[in-house]
DNA sequence: TTAAGGCTTAGAATAGTTCTAAATCCCACT
DNA sequence: AGTGGGATTTAGAACTATTCTAAGCCTTAA
């Protein structure tokens, strides 16, 4: 089993949990996104697919990426003015935008840290998320 | 000496500092952001500054802004999808956004936190800005 | 096998922002 | 005081990202 079976069961599983159906408009976005999982925009998603699915539109591939936040199988994540871009990992992670060349890189959240930072909101703030982004630049020893 | 005077006195010192000449637009842009600190987006200064300014174009807040942004007199935010969003606090903190209400609140950030949360980035990443949004509710009590 | 509803599509519409070109302003130098 | 030049402002056009609309298609369940 190639674990590209293994997310079409997952995506399939998460589609229906919701009521929704499995499509090979929805298949081929959200595989997109596994295969080169760069935090494309929603134009960038179109792009790549259409090689798969010729005739497949820009108003689909919004409407199957929102499905999949929905489904909470990919995270839409914005840095600064432009599009919204998406990203289908999952485990906790912050982001950091390197100002120079425009990368995005996932950087791994320990579970303390999020805890850490959750406790400083005052009583009354109740929190479902934080997304913590940096800003900056890589250097080649990376 | 009014806060007001102030406020300009330091605005009229950092564009001068950048070699930008302070101009009546300039002061009520950046005004319009000290009296009402509730993260505005362009279009909310904009109508905020007719008042003052009537002949005063929605081109113009944009620019203002920018410069305002250039010269560390404003952060520039943007949660989700939409419109950039303009803060005038200069100290460190994070964001909390209701989701209910759409609202968005300043929480301070304790600078061991950000050295903790900071240092999280593996070797080779450089980060300039760090940006904090939480996401969630605001109970009653608050 | 048919009706109902979910999904996709192309294109129009909308929202936010930036661009363009012309007019205006302000400072420095005479 | 007068003038040239660059900075700034302006209105409107242009552009980009996203959502909406209306029609048709597909699938599922009766």
């Amino acid at each position: 089993m190639s674990s590209h079976a293994t997310n079409s069961e997952a995506l399939a599983q998460k589609l229906a949990h919701s009521g929704l159906r499995n499509t090979p408009q929805r298949e081929v976005v959200y595989n997109a996104l596994l295969t080169k999982r760069d935090h494309p925009t929603a134009d960038d998603v179109h792009a790549r697919v259409r090689t798969d699915l010729p005739t497949i539109s820009l108003a689909t591939v919004y409407n199957c990426l929102e499905t999949l936040v929905q489904c909470n199988l990919v995270r839409a994540v914005n840095f600064e003015r432009g599009p919204t871009r998406y990203c289908p990992n999952l485990a906790p992670h912050a982001h950091f935008h390197d100002e120079a060349t425009g990368a995005t890189f996932d950087i791994d959240l320990p579970s303390d840290l999020i805890t850490k930072v959750t406790s400083i909101l005052p009583p009354g703030y109740d929190a479902d998320a934080v997304d913590i982004i940096f800003r900056g630049k890589t250097t080649a020893t990376r």
